[in-house]
RNA sequence: GGGCCGGUAGCUCAGGUGGUUAGAGCGCACGCCUGAUAAGCGUGAGGUCGGAGGUUCGAGUCCUCCUCGGCCCA
């Protein structure tokens, strides 16, 4: 049954001035936006934006290039949209802020997917022509290149894609072979030699990537070298230091020992002779070594070893020496097949090495430096050079001692050459052929692979060349002080990875790639650095990218000086790093984007790069120009599931963002990324992505209200911000002070703030404040109104600034905002500039004003909630609020405003003395609030309860001369 | 194993140099409105600030250890 009032009452709903807009409450992004990226592509919007800011300062944001080898995940999606909001947001602060995004696309995981089609066909992939594998690399790479492309643009992303930049360009590999000359011209680059992953089967390096790691059973053996001399422990004489290997085919490449500085070593005197190990390891040391009535054998057949190493009591070994590692300093020890080979006789040093632990083995190491990476570091830190005596197959040289023409894996038998040779001098102290432990394999072949010393390309760190006065390592140390980090916590990192790193490996055994294109003279082993030659080399490159190199004419390119027959063309290709390194050369200071230019301002990379591109870069720029490609690093986290694990296929926690785009649009995902903390790692699931789209909805309908309010909006309208009503300059002051906001948390990159001040705004300020206040003013007062046109006014004001500072995150949900309100064939609201706040609307007196007028507002409809839940009132409009105020500036503030209509009430009797019956407020003590139920009529149009209703119209005074009734 | 970093309400985030009952928005619960309506308004419940010690009159904030997680190395 209807109510009676309501069926009475005269139906005043047409006289209202209710919102009207066809900008629709459900956003439907996943639909709209391709639209709105037609609508951008068919007006050129980027082109048109640069042509507008042509004459503006240059803020030059440089693309890190993804791998073009898949569909992209999250993390690019994140990365990408990062750099979209920062250029936007650039442009919208006025810059001229050009994007041009690149990938990387040589290296190793694309020649890996070519080989592995080779293999499903049963190709031999050494039987393909180079030059014909490269092309499938470049198609491959150029597949995903396009798909890519795609998905990025549907991100929103603005930037030249019709142009972008791709390391696999012949300009560009011709840009990075001249770089590389430059370094190679500058004596920054050496031929050196680097222990590296090596597959005896296929005889070819590996990358850590290929390697996999698998359990064997290795032959482990404890050996004796007999120390000569011992400076600082000269009691040690005659003792043997113990090691212990799993390798026993690397003890007659040895070359020298290693110790820890700071760990306890003994001296044991067992079977008559003296063993030197470290402490922590000793009864673990003797453990192994065979000896009597102590259990069964675990080793061979103990009568073989050495009856000296017998153990003739049960007791305790006798230590008769204690001392640290340090005490080792200076001791020559002898290599146990001394007897058998000058090589052997050489001494054999102990080195401290920062390397040795106690975890395993006897805490002293035995030194091969063509093959163990520390063995070499060390070595080659006390002029100790790798031997190159293993060749590419896994055999020992001809001739060398021992085990001369044996393959590395034959020798390692408790019978097999090694042990019986160690075992013949006396110095075997223990051998078992069942260890079982962790070992590299080849992820092709599943062959073991071993630690193989090769000759390499390596750029100098700490070596002044040429005209320098400053180490590479210097240069760049100096730079990374000189840019700006954000998060500056970045600064740390990449200086001490730059501190750290050793010289930078150019080489690569590798097909798909840019060439080291380098002559290297038969006879004296240099290369040759001559310009002409090398502009003919970079021509070449040009031409027809680096099979120019692999196919070339080479007496046409040494030209007339020099004889192809005394030069042997390098065939490594270069580091993919140093590719990308280069980019700031190929893409910034070519002139093919003239709106570029270097140094960029910033590179905006994940905190991977700080040992990747953000290094390799610096490390190029510094090399070739001698300064960092870039004065600003932005670096982001990595993007973990809901529990903050690391996203992987294999645990099927991966978010797709292609997923997102098609469900809930690009705008909530762009929404995401300027909601979490990205310079951390961060979050992502359903439950955070629901919480995206319920804060965009809030946004979207805070814009649906503004377009309703405004749908017909004159500029005539319009009155200056001193003939306001405070409410309205309050609202101005606030837009000052986000205004403020909101540039401090751009100038961050502090997108967390941004969205954060601008959501808070809209809610708490607009939706909920401002907006329900002046509902009754816009719905009902006359359009001439002044209140009604300040309101209007200043709602405009709010359209233009929300709309531009929304765009650069919700690109494409501002410009349907945009077109809503100003349809157009070309506009856009990516044209526009930061909106205009003028200095004289900012009063922080005001302000204070209504943080306190608000505060006890807040008092009133706290009041008014206990009479609501008893339905004595049901709008607050039906409420008579008696309010005491023990402060006279709260009072006088509440008598200077209309605060009834603030507070959505009928009437306020605001006094200072007592009112019975009135309950102190809780959240704004001083307060004390009573409320009633009005006696007042209701206006039928408005619906507030006044005194001046007309019982026959039902009408107030202000509706009846609104409706002219 | 080493270097760097992080763990504040269900979710996303604030919490300068240690100082009153740890905040916001969203979500949730309850209520109102039905002239922003798959919207709007109001009220409310949620936190041993990863854990344990320590420094201090006082610690989310400083120190140590542990734990969980991340990046990069080994």
């Amino acid at each position: 049954m209807a109510d009676d009032q309501n069926s009475t009452a005269p139906d005043y709903r047409d006289t209202v001035f209710l919102p009207k807009t066809d900008f629709p409450m459900k956003a439907g992004l996943a639909q709209k936006e391709p639209g709105i990226l037609e609508r951008w592509e068919k007006t050129d919007l980027y082109g048109r934006l640069r042509t507008e800011r042509a004459d503006r300062e240059k803020w030059i944001l440089h693309d890190g290039p993804p791998y073009a080898n898949g569909d992209i995940h999250i993390g690019h999606a994140l990365n990408k949209i990062l750099k979209d909001i920062t250029v936007r947001m650039a442009s919208l602060r006025g810059y001229d802020a050009p994007y041009t995004p690149g990938w990387d696309c040589h290296g190793l995981p694309i020649e890996w997917k070519i080989e592995e089609q080779y293999r499903k066909k049963g190709r031999d992939k050494d039987a393909v022509d180079p030059i014909e594998f490269r092309r499938q690399c470049r198609d491959f790479a150029a597949k995903w290149v396009e798909v890519q492309s795609a998905q990025f643009q549907r991100l929103g992303i603005m930037g030249t894609w019709d142009r972008p930049y791709l390391t696999m360009d012949y300009e560009a590999e011709a840009v990075i072979v001249e770089e590389f000359l430059k370094v190679a011209a500058s004596g920054l680059l050496y031929r050196g030699a680097k222990p590296v992953m090596w597959s005896p089967v296929e005889k070819t390096a590996l990358a850590e990537a290929e390697v996999e790691y698998q359990d064997i059973v290795s032959t482990e053996i404890d050996v004796a070298f007999e120390i000569v001399e011992a400076p600082n422990a000269p009691e040690l004489v005659g003792a043997r230091a113990v090691i212990w290997t799993t390798t026993p085919w690397t003890i007659p490449v040895n070359r020298a020992l290693a110790y820890a500085e700071d760990v306890d070593y003994v001296a044991v005197r067992r079977d008559g002779r003296v063993l030197v190990v470290a402490e922590s390891l000793l009864s673990q040391t003797l453990s192994r070594h065979p000896c009597e009535g102590r259990g069964p054998e675990r080793t061979g057949d103990a009568a073989d070893l050495d009856p000296g190493l017998r153990r003739d009591d049960g007791g305790e070994a006798d230590i008769v020496w204690r001392g640290k590692g340090a005490d080792l300093a200076g001791a020559v020890a002898r290599h146990p097949l001394h007897a058998l080979h000058p090589f052997f006789a050489e001494p054999r040093p102990l080195l401290a090495g920062d390397f040795v632990t106690t975890d395993s083995g006897t805490g002293l190491v035995h030194m091969a430096p063509d093959h163990g990476e520390d063995d070499f570091r060390l070595c080659r830190a006390h002029g100790i050079d790798p031997m190159f005596v293993v060749d590419e197959g896994g055999r020992y040289k001809e001739g060398w001692p021992v085990v001369g023409g044996d393959h590395v894996y034959k020798v390692n038998g408790l019978d097999g050459p090694v042990c019986t040779a160690l075992r013949e001098a006396g110095a075997l102290l223990a051998a078992d052929d069942k260890y079982s432990h962790s070992y590299p394999h080849s992820w092709r072949s599943k062959a073991k692979l071993i630690y193989r010393c090769t000759p390499q390309w390596f750029v100098y760190m700490d070596e002044t060349v040429g005209a320098r006065t400053n180490t590479l390592r210097e240069t760049a140390l100096g730079e990374i002080d000189k840019t700006r980090f954000v998060p500056e916590r970045g600064y740390k990192r990449l200086k001490s990875m730059v501190e750290g790193r050793p010289d930078w490996v150019l080489s690569r055994q590798r097909a798909w790639g840019v060439p080291l294109t380098l002559y290297l003279h038969r006879e004296s082993g240099e290369f040759l650095i001559d310009e002409a030659v090398n502009a003919r080399i970079v021509a070449a490159v040009r031409d027809g990218g680096a099979d120019a190199w692999f196919a070339a004419d080479h007496q046409a390119l040494l030209g007339a000086d020099y004889d192809a027959v005394d030069y042997q063309p390098v065939t490594d290709i270069l580091d993919v790093w140093f590719d990308s390194g280069s980019t700031h050369a190929f893409v910034l200071e070519s002139g093919k984007w003239p709106e570029l230019r270097s140094p960029a301002n910033l590179y905006l990379e994940g905190s991977d790069q700080h040992r990747g591109w953000f290094q390799s870069s610096l490390l190029e720029s510094c090399a070739t120009r001698g300064h960092a490609p870039y004065k600003e690093l932005l670096t982001h986290g990595m993007t973990l599931d809901k529990d903050g694990r690391k996203q992987s296929k294999s645990l099927g926690n991966t978010t797709d963002p292609k997923k997102i785009v098609d469900v809930q649009g690009a705008d909530i995902l762009r929404l995401w990324v300027a909601s979490v903390d990205f310079t951390e790692d961060h979050r992502i699931g359903d439950e955070i992505i629901r919480g995206v789209s319920d804060r965009y909805r809030k946004l979207r309908n805070t814009f649906r209200y503004l377009l309703g309010a405004l749908g017909d909006f004159d500029e005539a309208e319009s009155v200056s911000a001193d003939e306001m009503p405070e409410l309205e300059r309050w609202v101005l002051h606030r837009l000052a002070e986000l205004d403020g906001e909101l540039k401090q948390a751009a100038a961050d990159y502090d997108y967390t703030a941004y969205v954060t001040a601008l959501e808070t705004f809209a809610v708490r300020d607009l939706s909920s404040f401002y907006f329900d206040v002046r509902k009754d003013s816009l719905y009902c007062d006359a359009p001439d109104d002044p209140k009604r046109r300040a309101c209007r006014t200043v709602l405009d004001i709010l359209f233009h600034g929300l709309v531009r500072w929304t765009a650069p995150v919700l690109a494409f949900t501002a410009e349907e905002v945009w077109q809503s309100r100003f349809p157009s064939q070309d506009g856009s609201v990516h044209l526009a500039d930061w909106p205009a706040v003028e200095a004289g609307w900012r009063d922080d007196a005001l302000g204070e004003k209504w943080t306190r007028l608000r505060r006890i507002r807040a008092a009133v409809t706290e009041a008014i909630e206990p009479l609501r839940r008893e339905k004595t009132v049901r709008s607050s409009n039906e409420a008579d609020v008696a309010l005491i105020l023990s402060d006279t500036t709260d009072l006088a503030d509440v008598h200077s405003v209309d605060f009834a209509e603030l507070a959505i009430v009928s009437r306020v009797d605001a006094r200072h003395d007592a009112v019975g019956g009135a309950a102190e407020s809780e959240t704004y003590p001083g307060a004390w609030v009573r409320v009633d139920k009005t006696e007042l009529e209701k206006c039928a149009r408005c619906w507030r309860h006044t005194p001046d209703v007309d019982t026959a119209t039902q009408l107030c005074k202000r509706c009846a001369e609104v409706i002219g009734a």
